[in-house]
DNA sequence: TGACTTCATCGGTATTTACCGATAAAGTCT
DNA sequence: AGACTTTATCGGTAAATACCGATGAAGTCA
């Protein structure tokens, strides 16, 4: 039944990376993302106001936003603040970086090795 | 018709940027990308072993990867070679950390200012 | 040429995701 | 208390995704 959702290779690091990339990876998160990275706070109703999705929509995709540790929703009253996670961000960014290295020694990167930063 | 697919606040900006963030976002494709990290080139069916998954899905996950600009496919006589588009990857990690630097002068930040970095 | 290897693509199914409207829950305010 | 605001959750549908096996296409090698 899991054969299908294993994948053998799985060294048992970041269980939750490829989760995170995933919140990440909607048109719509991320556009939640970068405005809540404009602001300190934002509440929902404000999000709302920049699509055209519904308030449930929105919600919805805030909550997954929440799981995946991106941003964390703190209530304040009648509303809820949102707050971008920007240490959870950072750790993404920091992770894909790493995969950014190349592999020592190798002496073929020169497509790749100018970059770096 | 796209009043689904719209999302207003749209500045024109990164088209491709979640769609890469997507590609990531799967525990196989984030799994392909991490061994290809690791050397300067593999063929799908090096990939293949790695997991269980069926050839032809690796073989789909590896295209996504590859339309989303993250990998570069070259074709090695009856082989495929794979390889990281590490500066890619990179932009991606610039774009998140992008996103990490607090909105100047909040003075509210105490939970994330001292990281940066 | 034909047998063989390697990978991509096709056709199909099952699961997941995205979205909505309606409603519930939580809080404010009079 | 009741009216109102704000957000989360429920129930449902349509579309997208993930996966497979089978087949096709491209290359090698005898």
């Amino acid at each position: 039944m899991n054969s299908k959702q294993s994948f053998c290779c799985a060294t048992g690091d970041d269980p939750t990376f490829a989760e995170q990339l995933k919140a990440l990876g909607h048109p719509v998160r991320l556009k939640l993302v970068q405005q809540l990275a404009e602001r300190q706070t934002h509440c929902c109703g404000e999000l709302c106001a920049c699509f055209d999705h519904s308030q449930s929509t929105i919600s919805q995709h805030l909550s997954m936003l929440v799981n995946a540790g991106l941003v964390r929703a703190e209530r304040q009253g009648n509303r809820m603040l949102y707050e971008l996670e920007r240490q959870a961000v950072a750790s993404v960014s920091a992770a894909l970086e790493q995969l950014t290295i190349p592999p020592e020694g190798t002496g073929l990167d020169g497509a790749n090795a100018d970059r770096k930063r």
